[in-house]
DNA sequence: CGGAGTAAAAGGCACTT
DNA sequence: AAGTGACTTTTACTCCG
């Protein structure tokens, strides 16, 4: 059993959703209720806090490291004037404290690799700034940098492509729309150049990029245009199916979610024009024409009207799949 | 006339060599 | 630096109620 759950694995039903309840020192499988471990230490801290401001300023355990300052802001400086007993320096301690001190930042700032951080940083700096971009992502930017610099891959390059690149990646990392073009115009260098970056960086880095799922546009799509929730939840059930079906690689997923949606709405009997939907999804109707023409074809839609689908609205997993084809009896 | 469909040319994008 | 190829958009035309 202990074996099971150091897995991570419900011992009971197997199931890998184990949840951890601090509040109730427990961890309980979320599938079958059973409770695992009780009597937990509650390691959480004993304060509460509600915004990050106030997180940061109630957390005590030292700053935290920043991976988007050359050094995480974390290097040693030598300071100071006296000795450890308070007393001045003598004059020839305090020349060698000097020159000791010269080296020091010397040794720092010319390290090959933190130079190049401390340039890579400040323009990665800059480029957030000028895109408005989270500082979460800067930092996944600077982390993703930071690893190009240890695999060797600058070398040779233009720190300022790379940084570019590094962004975008950061960017495509954390589903966050910016288009290559729009970091390119940020920064100084061109567009070509720093999409060579990026293919090196998710080659060399072994990064792998999550594709855009259709999933995330559809209700964001949906309210743009007011539909009901059942409308949508129509919608998502076809993309499922049309993603089951392999029907959805490659295609811009805007344009997907738009033609599920939209083939929800006239299953429904709704009344919304391609215009409205294409409009909020920023594509063109002939694209969800070309989509809802495949959709149609490939899921044997066609001739299919409200009154025949058979709306099953179980959430049994194991059936999931065939609800669909339960769903929709051609006529 | 607006909404919906088709087809061919043009254009832009992700990715490769 | 240039090329490839699958997709989207543009453009232009048709059909329908």
């Amino acid at each position: 059993m202990q074996r099971l759950v150091q897995r991570g694995l419900c011992p009971e039903c197997g199931s890998p959703e184990l949840v951890a309840d601090t509040e109730m020192s427990e961890t309980v499988c979320s599938k079958c209720g059973l409770v695992i471990l009780g009597d937990m230490l509650d390691r959480s801290p004993e304060w509460r806090a509600f915004t990050l401001e106030e997180k940061r300023s109630k957390r005590r355990v030292g700053a935290p490291v920043t991976y988007s300052h050359f050094d995480k802001g974390l290097s040693t400086v030598i300071w100071g004037n006296r000795d450890a007993f308070g007393r001045p320096l003598s004059p020839e301690v305090r020349r060698q404290m000097w020159r000791l001190r010269r080296w020091h930042i010397r040794s720092r700032i010319h390290a090959s690799d933190s130079r190049n951080l401390m340039q890579a940083m400040g323009e990665l700096e800059r480029l957030s700034e000028k895109l408005h971009i989270p500082s979460f992502i800067q930092e996944t930017a600077a982390v993703i940098y930071r690893k190009a610099l240890s695999a060797d891959l600058i070398r040779g390059r233009c720190i300022a492509a790379i940084v570019a690149a590094a962004l975008y990646a950061a960017c495509r990392f954390t589903k966050t729309p910016k288009t290559l073009k729009e970091v390119a115009e940020a920064s100084v260098r061109d567009k070509n150049e720093i999409s060579r970056c990026y293919f090196l960086l998710i080659r060399r880095l072994k990064m792998k990029m999550p594709i855009h799922d259709p999933l995330d546009y559809v209700s964001k799509i949906a309210g743009k245009v007011v539909i009901s929730g059942k409308t949508q939840g129509l919608a998502v059930k076809i993309l499922r199916e049309a993603k089951r079906k392999r029907l959805t690689m490659g295609k811009d997923p805007m344009g997907i979610a738009a033609t599920v949606l939209y083939i929800a709405c006239q299953l429904k009997g709704k009344k919304v024009t391609q215009q409205d939907i294409a409009a909020a999804a920023n594509v063109t109707e002939i694209t969800i024409r070309n989509r809802k023409k495949e959709l149609m074809k490939k899921l044997n839609l066609e001739g299919v009207i409200m009154k025949d689908i058979v709306y099953l609205d179980q959430t049994n997993s194991n059936s999931r799949n065939i609800i669909f084809a339960d769903m929709v009896t051609k006529k």
